[in-house]
DNA sequence: GCCAACGTTGGC
DNA sequence: GCCAACGTTGGC
């Protein structure tokens, strides 16, 4: 079991929309970028990540959970892109922001806190337990 | 809205 | 294969 972090701004793609999408789930498109691929690409059906508010909130405002593994975008018109489907499982009981996760010392190495621009990104185990306690789950 | 950080592209 | 130019992301 590996556990991911998702980021969308929620003007694009929100929480609220993630969860209408119900247990179907969403393809995760529209991602251009080779590292954040190659992590969807590692993914399996049953690995959990966390739903990210960039830009306005910038907090993790949900689980999500992998429901099929990599496979082509429908949005793109090039045929190296692939993106996984991912549902929602729980919304978080209080939002874990930004700032809360650069000030707790158990996530410093976070890849959020250290390269906030990667779109998908791992989280170890240690960093899902501990967000995942702030969230008040 | 600005700008720093980063990734990608394309000319050489 | 290098690197300058450019585009995008996302925190502030």
């Amino acid at each position: 079991m590996n556990y991911w972090l998702f980021k969308s701004e929620p003007d694009t793609w929100s929480w609220d929309q993630q969860v209408a999408k119900g247990e179907e789930g969403e393809e995760w498109g529209g991602v251009r970028n080779y590292q954040a691929r190659n992590f969807m690409r590692a993914m399996k059906v049953g690995d959990l990540g966390f739903f990210y508010h960039s830009n306005i909130g910038k907090e993790v405002v949900g689980i999500v959970e992998v429901c099929r593994e990599s496979e082509p975008d429908s949005t793109a018109d090039d045929p190296r892109w692939d993106c996984v489907m991912i549902r929602a499982v729980e919304p978080v009981v209080r939002p874990v922001t930004l700032e809360d996760c650069k000030t707790e010392p158990a996530l410093k190495d976070m890849v959020l806190v250290n390269n906030s621009r990667l779109s998908v990104q791992p989280v170890t185990e240690t960093e899902w337990k501990t967000v995942r306690k702030m969230a008040g789950l």
